[in-house]
DNA sequence: AATGGGACATAAACTAGTTTAGGAAGGGAG
DNA sequence: CTCCCTTCCTAAACTAGTTTATGTCCCATT
């Protein structure tokens, strides 16, 4: 008794016309007689009938889909406002397409085989790590492809912010302030991989911007290296690096490669009775807090907002079939003061 | 010259098999020799061929994706971090399961437009109002449903905290503490059409803790009724609150409906130099910010990362064909103490 | 030699729509 | 009366896979 469902053929042969009147009365009425139109849509409200979208979507030969890859797992993933800030800016544009946004975790623990079963019509990757599987699925799948933070992989549409100028005016700010010991709180995977390590690896933001944080280093004469430590970008990623930090020597400013992890250290801080900024000085990194325990978080905004825009209408540029002029495109960064770096010269 | 993509026949042909054959060697290749696997799979390989995850989708009748229809546009609805953590709690499910997300905004600024065009396999709704187009919309399309936030409304399987309960425990604690001069930030849309506004309308959450907030004051015998300033659940919603009631008499506690209400607020207050909890307390609901201003919030806490779970969770199951027992399911809500709510008695 | 079974392969139908190419009918112009 | 042009409609092919029902071949039993 599993009730069969309505199809457009069903509609066809209750109403007397064929198939693509029917179709035609959904699509484009005008190139059917009004009054086939009436019957046919009367009878198909009748029976509950309404055309179904993916038979329609495979037809057409489109998803009227972006998908978003996210890192990691979903939960890690939106847990960093910043991510959910991206989705915000790639949301907003398809909406305006009339496109929905799919969100696209590891299948199977694979982003590979994510990338394989996707039902989109293009994908934004963000902190993606350009393993030959990924590489491969994507060659396959032959889907249009733009990439959030992924400078320096070369032949690979990317959307970022300079990491490198970025880091150096973040650690520029610092040092200016008189700081010399300062750790930083770096990010995991790909992203601090060297570029030598692995030709189809991206670098990642993590080595870009750890080439600034040299830079401006050795403007300033310094040949203390500043020491890393590499964790997620989550608030618990940033207590457990402050946890690491404070068990070697104590720095005058840690610098953190994201506002959550700031916001972990800072509150693991205070909780430890180590004020910020008196004790330490603190830097996040994305612009995503304003206020952090009551005190403004000193940070870069790199306009999670824009760069998701960017990428979206990037990829509908291409799924249009227009390749963008040049690849990589830099969204403007700027400097947030906060009362988290304190002047300590 | 547009190359015509690579299907299963092409690789049927050029290998030697049907497309029977093909299909095996990637399903299931233990149904055919594997001799033929390897040639099969060698072929697909140089011709960079991958099964067409949509065609196989149709072919099978699912999508493996969950539609996460959103209230209002997609970039209000993502600065609202509540929906982020439903939305969170519905990705980690679907991860599980090998699905992706579809967050489906307003279609044509049509929801049901959208759920029209839907390409998924169930959908999850949050603060819906159901129209009478939304609801034939639904009909029509036959998709498993689950909502967010309906309690109240007949037919329709939904996840929420009580409302009523939660609003009453708010306004009690307010109320003990010897508030009487109270402000309530409330919601917009169809969240304050009263019971008998119109049948076919949800009356939503905000109606429901506005009758908590009733009962409460009842319970206290107090006859001044509290005065609601309907505003979105954005920051900027709850900036403009504030200034209506600041523009009215000024009470002693604001009560809010949402935790980025009470953000707004209270950025907005001290700006003015009116310090909170000092000259007026501030309440929450939600319970996602912990720390606003450098003051512990009191709040609500309604744990939307469970709420998201539990629906996902109870969608799986009536897409597996098994109805849920309970059309309302009930998560726990706690109240959460907090700096900014100042006894006054 | 006939029978049975397992392994392997496939033709054809099926998913639910869209679209192309063309047919039939009717009306107006030459 | 013929020709042509609309208007209205439809058969059949097309999207790219899966699946059912069947068939063939080969080998081991009776």
């Amino acid at each position: 008794m599993k009730s069969k469902r309505i199809t457009i053929a069903d509609i066809a042969q209750k109403s007397g016309y064929s198939k693509t009147a029917v179709s035609f009365a959904f699509n484009c009425p005008e190139r059917i007689s009004r009054d086939a139109v009436e019957k046919i849509l009367k009878i198909a409200q009748e029976l509950d009938y309404f055309p179904d979208p993916m038979a329609r979507n495979f037809s057409l030969g489109r998803h009227l889909s972006l998908g978003f890859l996210v890192p990691q797992s979903f939960d890690i993933s939106m847990k960093n406002p910043h991510v959910v800030d991206v989705l915000r800016g790639i949301g907003s544009v398809c909406e305006s397409y009339g496109y929905t946004i799919t969100c696209i975790p590891p299948l199977r623990s694979s982003i590979a085989e994510a990338i394989k079963n996707a039902t989109v019509d293009g994908i934004i990757g963000m902190g993606l790590e350009f393993g030959s599987e990924v590489q491969e699925a994507f060659k396959r799948r032959k889907l249009p492809f733009v990439c959030i933070d992924a400078i320096d992989e070369e032949n690979v549409i990317s959307v970022s912010i300079d990491n490198k100028e970025a880091a150096k005016r973040q650690m520029t700010e610092a040092l200016k302030r008189g700081h010399r010991k300062i750790a930083v709180i770096s990010l995991p995977g790909a992203a601090y991989l060297s570029d030598n390590d692995s030709p189809t690896v991206a670098p990642g933001v993590a080595s870009a911007r750890n080439r600034g944080y040299q830079e401006a280093e050795e403007e300033f004469g310094i040949n203390t290296p500043f020491k890393t430590y590499p964790v997620l970008a989550t608030k618990e990623g940033g207590e457990e690096a402050v946890k690491r930090i404070l068990s070697d020597e104590r720095p005058t400013c840690i610098i953190t490669m994201s506002d959550i992890q700031a916001l972990g250290a800072i509150e693991y801080l205070e909780r430890q009775g180590i004020r910020v900024p008196e004790d330490v000085s603190v830097m996040g990194f994305d612009g995503i807090y304003h206020n952090v325990m009551g005190k403004n978080l000193c940070s870069i905004d790199q306009r999670g907002h824009e760069k998701g825009e960017k990428a979206a209408e990037m990829l509908f540029e291409i799924i249009k079939g227009n390749e963008p002029e040049n690849k990589i495109s830099l969204i403007p960064f700027t400097f947030e003061e906060g009362e988290t770096l304190k002047d300590i010269s």
